[in-house]
DNA sequence: GTGGTCTAGACCACT
DNA sequence: GTGGTCTAGACCACA
């Protein structure tokens, strides 16, 4: 799992990480039971604070997605996999109402953002 | 020209204004050269601190959509239409593109973020 | 004589006035002892509260260049041409601090800029 | 970098701070990616209201000149070079016609002005 | 009346 | 600690 940060996106530091980290989880890339890696290592990885790191362990195990267990690490539990999905969906369409916002307010319609959304899906 | 604010959003207050003073422009709601509430007024209507109105309409002029006269009051400027919509259009891909990487992340794939689309685009 | 505001120049009405006058007195186009139009006259003609236009001839009776008669109107006083002259050029000169001041801060050298007085002159 | 504040000048406070910040800037004084001092630490040392401060921070951000982040501090972004020195040159025409407007109207000629040129440049 | 600027102080989110 | 936002109130310049 490789994570990378920008401090000049705007979008804080914590959430970088735990969009990076919950990606890596329901992708398969670490698996259930799984640990990552300890707070100290990753904040030194990534030349970040400790405190960073912290809320994002925390908001993960808050999630569900992760457990942290004193003195051991933390772990990556077993997916709810409908739950988790709702909660990605409930921010897709989130955005998606950003974006048909501005798109309506452009005067663009409907057709042309179709066509919006396939060219940058195509791009990633 | 409706102002509806919303203290829970988190979304900062200026930018809430600014956002819907936009829109009213550009659908031509309020006409080139017609006059934008006084700061005064419509911090008193809003219930609001002057420096967030003051804030709204010095980002607007900033824009390119009004001019501030001292003495006068503050004025909607004939629109470039092409540049204001091509802000909104990069606003509208900007939040595309999340909602794209929210639902390939939740392992959505296009057809199904197409129909969030029609669904959303059919609720506003 | 003809003057022509511009009300989103930023540049304050009175002064605009008050520029304009000037230079009509100044090249002769008004000639000494003629009397200018009447504060309501001209405002009235330029569309502009009565205030501004008080400003504009009380500021140049103050400089010297006209005089305002009580129940009469005001008119152009004889020149005194060294004194006038050394004001203008004071404004030139601050101005033109102003020019050299972002001129160097852009790192553009002194011959660029005569060129770019040279071409600002023959654009007048 | 050494702030120095006018406030007989007539010239907002907050437009002081970002032409001496900007200059700096751009003379190379402060560098790429180095931080500006803290919006607080600024305000206590030259004396002024945070929200001065916050004004021209803010201001050079949306310039493209710094970048504000969130509990980390304000940094200095790499240059657009020709970007900036359009902008300056712009300002600096502007300057110049005011400058010639003047002259002419004191009826300088050419050269007169190219004189003054020359003296105001070297004394600075 | 209008917009422009400034102060002093507060609370919030982030590191 | 950092920047971001907001309030309440003040004075100035302009029309």
């Amino acid at each position: 799992m490789r994570i990378v940060l920008s401090s000049t996106s705007g979008v804080p530091i914590y959430e970088q990480i735990k969009a990076q980290i919950r990606a890596a989880i329901l992708s398969g890339e670490v698996a259930e039971g799984q640990a990552l890696p300890s707070l100290r290592q990753l904040a030194r990885d990534l030349k970040v604070s400790l405190i960073s790191i912290t809320r994002s362990y925390n908001d993960l195990a808050a999630e569900g997605l992760i457990v942290n267990v004193q003195g051991r690490g933390s772990f990556v539990l077993p997916l709810d996999v409908d739950r988790v999905r709702g909660q990605l969906m409930e921010k897709a369409r989130s955005s998606m109402t950003d974006a048909i916002t501005a798109a309506r307010t452009a005067r663009v319609d409907r057709a042309a953002l179709h066509t919006v959304l396939d060219q940058l899906w195509d791009q990633q």
